[in-house]
DNA sequence: ATACATCCTACAGCCACTAGAGGTTCAACC
DNA sequence: GGTTGAACCTCTAGTGGCTGTAGGATGTAT
């Protein structure tokens, strides 16, 4: 039986964020000791262990809590699952696409400036003027 | 003289947003009708247009007002804009780097699902278990 | 028995917006 | 001059995915 923070260690989380996942139903509530703190088995870590793992990869909470009920049903079929997967890598592409164009841009900055005053400085004209850059980096957010 | 309306179009912002960067400090308040609706003029616009295309390349609002900062005094050295540039471009690469290891990892997810029950789904699978996974794609958050 | 690390709840804060409720103003048209 | 109706106003709350803090209770080792 492993005491929350325990947990927290094996799986690289923090407390706060086991204890949030608990909060919004994404693991179940576990048992407890008779003052009232969390323990938790193996179940609990294999869960948490996927959570994490799905979060490295990217995938949004939502998405997990769809594949957490699909690994809860194996007799369904797993097309699902491989949607949501094709879904994620179709977003991470999406992704890839706008932040090269973004570092493009930034190395075309960064090279281009004189390292002089500001009034000449060529990474605040490029964002003074968009018409000065080469690609198209709208909606590029973050 | 522009409405907060004809500014956001002109701009490829929302409304509330310019209401929120004027909240924040980041744009000036702007002259008001006498029914106390809000009047932009050029200045407004240039400066909203820097922070919408430094957003664009995906600085932070923090960044983004050191920015303007120097902008707003012309004689200080540059170096300041290029360090906050040059960050921001590690950073984007970092993020790159992480993105494709995710990449190469749902690929292959995907690539190896047969398609039949969950029980078997490869995608399910590589989530539970961490070292199936080829590449180091921790800390990849989104 | 005591120390003290860890646990508990509850709530506020982060970023960068976005959405909605409920009410007011502006500009155009008749 | 009166009437629409789109666009404006303020204020508040919500989004995702946590993270941090206050103030107190519990568990374990000595």
């Amino acid at each position: 039986m492993l005491t929350i923070g325990a947990l927290a260690r094996k799986t690289g989380t923090k407390v706060q964020t086991i204890r949030y996942y608990e909060q919004i139903g994404l693991l179940p509530e576990p048992g407890r000791t008779e003052g009232g703190q969390r323990r938790y088995g193996d179940a609990e870590l294999d869960r948490l262990s996927f959570i994490r793992h799905a979060r490295q990869l990217g995938f949004s909470l939502g998405a997990i809590r769809e594949l957490l009920d699909l690994s809860d049903h194996p007799n369904k079929p797993c097309h699902e699952a491989d949607t949501i997967a094709r879904r994620q890598l179709k977003e991470v592409e999406q992704r890839l696409v706008r932040l090269e164009a973004l570092r493009t841009e930034l190395e075309r900055m960064v090279r281009e400036c004189s390292g002089g005053r500001t009034a000449d400085c060529r990474v605040l004209e490029v964002l003074r003027d968009h018409s000065e850059c080469l690609t198209d980096h709208t909606e590029a957010g973050a």
